[in-house]
RNA sequence: GCGCGCUUGGCGGAAUGGUAGACGCACGAGACUUAAAAUCUCGAGUUCAAUACGAACGUGCGGGUUCAAGUCCCGCAGCGCGCACCA
């Protein structure tokens, strides 16, 4: 390093300054992580959620990329061999609607996108290795991903099998339930119908019991994630039952003309009332055949939306089909068969056995239509003959009577004696039941990745040979017309069966995007290598040590990762079972909303005029709104490149991680940013006056200590709330360390340039996770000569000088604080207690009062505790 | 409906059961300046007292445990998030 003899004067010149430090990083290649994790050190593995390519970088990325930095550049500075790689999730509709609606290719759009938002990323100057940053929509990654899909087919992963989608018939693609509105399609608003289509579909349920299991291992994820997925995973114990149809329907036979049902309440067959079939079950389907009234009932339930808010304030509804079952348990008892609108066909075996003393929907059900309603279950404590079932459904600690051999036993006993009779009898087992259904990953898009598969009329579904691969996506593609454009290409899916050479078609479905960010994490480890991941590589980083990102992947994605990790264990791609060991969701960055006659105005339009804020081109009085998510449509958004421009990248970096613990929404305030501002010029005058008055050869002396304890206690809690993920924290010290360095200036006493010198420096060194750049520049000036701070480890704190000196100790009289007193550490406790009753105040209070107890914790508090 | 989380000054927030309000923002006063900006210093929970010593109250509400509760336990309310006709 050369000396800098042309130190700014009296500022941060962050505009020169930032990009001269990120040239000397790129140069000295100081974020490249080895191929495999080296042997000295222990590894670890830092990750943010990649971005989707959008075209700008927004204020959330800012956060999340600063957290994870400074826990990168924090754990790279205690000794740990980091990984910290970038990449791009770029596939997806985003591209397909720009090219529909500017005439540009997807791929051209996309890989713009890409370059305008590394480079505001490489301005913000994170760690990141970028010589392994991964695009998705580059055949490099997605040619591996088609090895990955035929290896998980080989293993039996993956399945083709038709399934019901929503079909957009103008756009003539499959929708996801969120893109359909009201019934219709989002874009195109036509009504959306139901197709069957034949799909392909990962088996994430064969995973369904150790996804389940394994998140009790993941303890350094955040407990709501953990229910969230478990709740998704749905596992329920129960008892599938078949109850014989009495009167079956001429020509069903479907099972031996009876009805299944999953329970999770076999104990409670006895109160058997109906059974439920879903309108599309094939016993209802039969029964419509000679039955218009049902067949009416049948598509007025399919016409009923599936929105949550369709759901919830439909009424429950049903249909008498005239058939009747018997009770397995008691062949005496026999029950009608409903057509009902709650009962859902996907999950369990669209029909429910109707208990309305057990559970309300039943009971209400039951009541509206006047069924029979058996009471089978007595609350506790209850007694027999005075027991009547009212509006409420037992649903509490419940003795099952009138229930034949059931009868006396609790609601746990009887399950399981329930399951045994059904299983004796024949007519029933116990199963366990999940809600978790298969993946379905066919997408009717051009801008995926294609799926490896070759259609021929003899030989079936063909993969495509290794050697074939990558299936490509050509280029010259049309989006006039709706539907997929690569159904719509000339040549493309026409090919020969690579089995027989007879004329075959390629498959034109492409991958959910989903599936591209299953594995993105564990191909970092080996970016550019031929086959989807190098053993060595791979398991020596995983597991992600730290991953960051929003809760609003807290089941899909993050459930989907953890599939693909077990499922390529299962292929032999690597070898661990989790794929984060370590989760953080952090919180959104919201701001104020201004808005002038409805008209939303942007944050830079409008300027805090007193206690109002006015349009900065009339000046007139704005609606100010709450703060809420950043949105396009109420113009709350802030640019991250314009708050570079003006601030610098260290000043933006430092205000995303003051105040707001990171787990919670953050409020950007133009206020907020000025003040970080503010500080980072602070720091810099502080520094400059050490590095220009303080010898570097001057010596520790008395005068100095004060300052030195300030400074080796911030070690210590900056170090602290790092370790804690408390950035704000470490903020809020390194704040209190800067202004003791400032009280301290100017003085004169033996020692007191060395310690200055040594706060100057240890200041740097805590700042640089947060503020990397400035503390480059600060070490130049404080040691033109030395290493550079990226290059230099992590402060340790000297035991010594964390000890006090002298201790203040609160005094209470019955809890309440009545004065302090001040001694030496560890005093003895009759000492401190004859201290504490010398304060006056203390006295005062003490004064006709008997002391009943002394409390005394060393160096904390007293309590006296008095009567009388 | 079920589950999870949150509730502390004007605001963001801090606080291993041990001096509540660190630190910052906004605010006020002062210094510097011809002036402004920047910078620096000081002040500030509320009420009473206000020259001061101080006192009472105070972490959404009501209970409890404890010498001591923002923190632990029970109940309630409000807000937010997630899931939701799951049998």
């Amino acid at each position: 390093m050369t000396a800098n003899t042309n130190i700014p004067v009296a500022t941060f010149d962050f505009h020169a300054r930032e990009p001269y430090w990120q040239t000397r990083w790129a140069e000295k290649k100081v974020f490249e992580a080895p191929d495999i994790p080296p042997a000295d050190k222990p590894k670890y593995y830092v990750l943010e959620m990649f971005p989707y390519p959008s075209g700008q970088l927004h204020v959330g990325h800012v956060r999340n990329y600063t957290l994870g930095d400074v826990v990168a550049r924090y754990k790279r500075a205690r000794g740990y061999a980091v990984m910290h790689p970038m990449g791009w999730d770029a596939f997806g509709l985003p591209a397909e609607n720009a090219a529909r609606e500017r005439g540009v290719h997807p791929g051209k759009w996309t890989l713009q996108n890409i370059a305008t938002m590394r480079g505001t990323l490489q301005r913000l100057g994170f760690s990141l290795d970028w010589k392994r940053e991964i695009a998705t929509c580059l055949p490099d990654y997605y040619g591996q991903q088609q090895k990955l899909f035929l290896a998980m087919l080989a293993a039996g992963l993956v399945e083709r099998r038709d399934s019901s989608v929503n079909w957009d018939p103008v756009d003539q693609t499959v929708l996801a339930n969120e893109q359909v509105v009201d019934g219709r399609g989002w874009r195109s608003g036509a009504l959306v119908e139901k197709k069957t289509l034949s799909q392909w579909f990962l088996k994430i349920t064969d995973f369904a019991e150790p996804l389940l299991d394994g998140l009790k291992t993941l303890d350094k994820w955040p407990e709501r994630v953990r229910v969230m997925q478990e709740r998704w995973i749905g596992r329920s114990e129960g008892a599938k039952v078949r109850f014989a149809l009495h009167n079956p329907p001429p020509g069903y036979d479907a099972d031996q003309n009876s009805v299944e049902v999953f329970t999770t309440r076999p104990d409670t067959l006895f109160g058997l009332s109906f059974i439920g079939i879903a309108a599309d079950h094939p016993l209802a389907r039969k029964v419509a055949e000679n039955n218009a009234e049902a067949q009416a009932f049948i598509e007025e339930c399919q016409r009923t939306g599936t929105s949550e808010e369709a759901l919830s304030t439909m009424e429950k509804r049903g249909f008498d089909t005239g058939l009747c079952v018997v009770n397995p348990l008691d062949p005496s008892q026999t029950a009608p068969v409903w057509i009902a609108n709650f009962v859902l066909t996907e999950y369990g075996t669209g029909a429910v056995f109707g208990c309305p003393c057990g559970d309300q929907r039943d009971l209400d059900f039951a009541r509206k239509y006047g069924l029979e309603i058996p009471s089978v279950l007595l609350p506790t404590g209850q007694d027999e003959a005075d027991f009547t079932l009212g509006k409420k459904a037992v649903t509490g600690d419940a003795v099952l009577y009138n229930s034949g051999f059931l009868s006396g036993k609790s609601t746990k006993e009887a399950i399981k004696a329930a399951i045994t009779r059904l299983e004796e009898l024949g007519v029933g087992e116990g199963v366990t039941n999940w809600r978790l259904r298969d993946w379905g990953i066919s997408r009717q898009r051009y801008w995926g990745c294609p799926i490896p598969i070759i259609y021929c009329d003899d030989c079936g579904a063909v993969p495509v040979p290794e050697d074939q691969l990558p299936v490509t996506l050509p280029d010259d593609v049309t989006f006039e017309t709706p539907g997929n454009p690569l159904d719509h290409h000339p040549t493309w899916k026409h090919v020969n069966c690579p089995k027989c050479g007879s004329a075959a078609r390629r498959e034109t479905d492409t991958c959910d995007t989903f599936v591209d960010s299953s594995w993105y994490f564990a191909r970092f480890t080996s970016p550019k290598s031929a086959t989807p991941t190098e053993r060595k590589a791979v398991d020596g980083w995983l597991s992600v040590d730290q991953y960051i990102g929003g809760i609003e992947h807290a089941i899909l994605h993050l459930l989907y990762a953890r599939f693909f990790t077990r499922a390529m264990q299962k292929t032999g791609h690597l070898d661990v079972s989790e794929p984060f060991s370590g989760l953080f969701t952090q919180g959104m960055v919201t701001h104020e909303s201004y808005s002038d006659d409805g008209q939303w105005l942007y944050p830079e339009e409008v300027e805090q005029r007193g206690d109002v804020v006015v349009r900065k081109d009339n000046g007139k009085i704005v609606k100010v709104g709450r703060s809420e998510k950043m949105s396009k449509s109420k113009r709350n958004t802030v640019s991250p490149v314009e708050i570079i421009e003006r601030y610098g990248a260290d000043t933006a970096r430092w205000f995303v991680l003051s105040d707001s613990p990171p787990e919670r929404d953050m409020e950007w305030t133009a206020a907020g940013v000025a003040a970080s501002g503010r500080f980072m010029q602070r720091l810099y005058r502080l520094v400059q006056a050490v590095a220009e008055h303080d010898e570097a050869s001057a010596e520790h002396g008395e005068a100095g200590d004060d300052l030195r304890r300030v400074t080796h206690r911030t070690i210590v809690a900056v170090t602290e709330a790092l370790e804690g993920f408390s950035p704000n924290v470490a903020v809020a010290r390194l704040h209190e360390l800067a202004s003791a360095l400032g009280d301290a200036e100017g003085k004169a006493g033996a020692g007191l340039s060395a310690a200055r010198r040594e706060a100057a420096y240890v200041l740097i060194m805590l700042i640089s996770p947060m503020m990397p750049h400035l503390a480059e520049e600060l070490m130049l000036m404080l040691e033109p000569q030395g290493a550079m701070v990226v290059e230099r480890t992590w402060p340790e704190a000297d035991e010594s000088l964390l000890a006090v000196r002298k201790v203040t100790i609160a005094v209470q009289v019955l809890g309440k604080l009545r004065g302090t007193v001040t001694c030496a550490p560890d005093a003895a406790k009759d000492d401190v207690l004859a201290l504490a009753k010398a304060e006056p105040n203390v006295a005062k209070a003490l004064v006709g009062k008997r002391i009943v107890k002394e409390i005394h914790v060393p160096n904390r508090i007293v309590n006296f505790v008095v009567a009388g």
